[in-house]
DNA sequence: TCTGGGGTCCTAGGACCC
DNA sequence: TCTGGGGTCCTAGGACCC
């Protein structure tokens, strides 16, 4: 989906259509302060002056997505808030509205598996889709297909998309981006030479910063820098794995199949504090942040009908660094408490003496809740769960920290 | 006043078991 | 010139993606 986040957003305000906006930032709903205030008008009627710039943002943050006008001042996604505002002071600046972006992304999906219904999620802007069967998916080497799920979305939904077409995965997805927005690109294999080489090896799907840095001090800068490689010399200098699929990648190969079904592997909430946290000084405010990241974590779960069996928690440093510690319990849960238990029992071994600046709580290992197998410590951890929902005693913030 | 939140997968060492 | 060879599970960190 094009600049996906803001593209929902101009839906509702259409007269910021054109202008230069930025989705991200923290959780203050900046814009229902503009709607409280204009609550006579239509949404698509509060004027443009009204909108909060990017110049008088605080706080921490960084873009979600930003439209084309913006991305022309040189701002785009996972930027830092406070850069972007140097280089676009003047562009506008709402919050994610998550909910109404998985509205969307629920949307487009289930009209793309209408048409063509091998599709594999790959978050809440991505899909790909396999329409090597599909009735007329070949004509024009699937432009046809293409066209039709584009003007399919767009006549439902009023967003674009763009699409790649491609004999796998990999070209397709770089392909997806050669014509954005609301583009098609057909690639074929013997395009890879003409089409693929030429580009720098951060376009490869698993190529990421740290792999870049490295091909770069081995005086790789292109994908076909890379191909012209043995891949001998590749699995020397990246290891066994890595090195032979990025032979493989460079070379346009890939086999991977378009999987359209999958269970989740942990779910996790975490938090950027608004002031970096000091466990001692601000022991009550991180205790009760910490607390409500297990309750959320325990009612996703729940909500998903997922119960696991790792649970761990994440802190990042002042500094960046992050530590991660885990914990494996006898059986699976999904009970905020026994998150909670586990959790504090791992933020003990853990240095506490530097401030923290996001505090995080995962389960992993997950089975479908009710078709795991139980051991005896697990029942009687139901039955205690019971218990605990029952009584319902201990007050909020009552639980130790540590 | 740089740098979010939710994920997956891989690696590597150590424990433990047969 | 002591102490094999698998296998699985657990844990911590890190790369990468959307």
């Amino acid at each position: 989906m094009d600049a996906f986040f803001a593209s929902v957003e101009l839906l509702r305000y259409p007269q910021l259509k054109g202008l230069a906006v930025v989705i991200g930032g923290g959780r203050r709903k900046v814009d229902e302060i503009i709607r409280d205030q204009y609550s006579d008008l239509p949404l698509s009627e509060i004027p443009v002056d009204a909108f909060p710039l990017l110049k008088d943002y605080v706080g921490r943050g960084v873009i979600t997505t930003a439209t084309y006008a913006a991305r022309q001042f040189g701002v785009g996604s996972a930027m830092g808030m406070m850069k972007a505002a140097k280089l676009a002071p003047n562009a506008l600046v709402l919050p994610v509205d998550f909910d109404e972006v998985r509205k969307y992304s629920r949307q487009f999906k289930s009209i793309i598996r209408e048409i063509a219904p091998l599709v594999e999620d790959r978050g809440v802007d991505e899909v790909y889709i396999d329409f090597t069967d599909v009735p007329g998916g070949q004509r024009e080497g699937g432009r046809v297909l293409a066209r039709l799920i584009q003007k399919a979305i767009t006549e439902a939904t009023g967003l674009t998309c763009s699409i790649g077409v491609a004999p796998n995965k990999l070209i397709a997805k770089m392909a997806s981006e050669f014509n954005k927005p609301n583009g098609i690109s057909i690639l074929h294999e013997a395009d890879v030479q003409t089409k693929i080489w030429p580009l720098p090896v951060r376009k490869i799907n698993g190529i990421g910063p740290k792999a870049e840095i490295k091909l770069t001090k081995l005086h790789l800068h292109t994908i076909g820098d890379i191909a012209s490689q043995e891949r001998e010399w590749l699995v020397d200098n990246f290891g066994k794995s890595y090195g032979a699929w990025m032979h493989d990648a460079a070379w346009g190969r890939d086999d991977r199949p378009v999987v359209t079904e999958s269970e989740p592997v942990s779910m996790s909430r975490e938090t950027t504090f608004e002031r970096d946290l000091h466990a001692v000084r601000d022991k009550a405010e991180l205790g009760a942040i910490f607390t409500e990241l297990c309750k959320q974590v325990a009612s996703d779960l729940q909500r998903k009908g997922y119960v696991g069996k790792t649970i761990g928690i994440k802190l990042r440093y002042d500094d960046f660094k992050i530590a991660t510690r885990d914990q494996t319990i006898e059986g699976h849960t999904a009970d905020a408490r026994t998150i909670r238990k586990v959790a504090g029992l791992c933020l003990k071994r853990v240095d506490l003496s530097r401030r923290l600046r996001l505090l995080g709580v995962r389960v992993g290992k997950l089975e479908k809740a009710g078709s795991e197998e139980k051991t005896a410590a697990e029942r009687a951890s139901y039955a205690q769960t019971a218990i605990n929902s029952v009584a319902q005693s201990e007050p909020e913030g009552t639980l130790d920290l540590f």
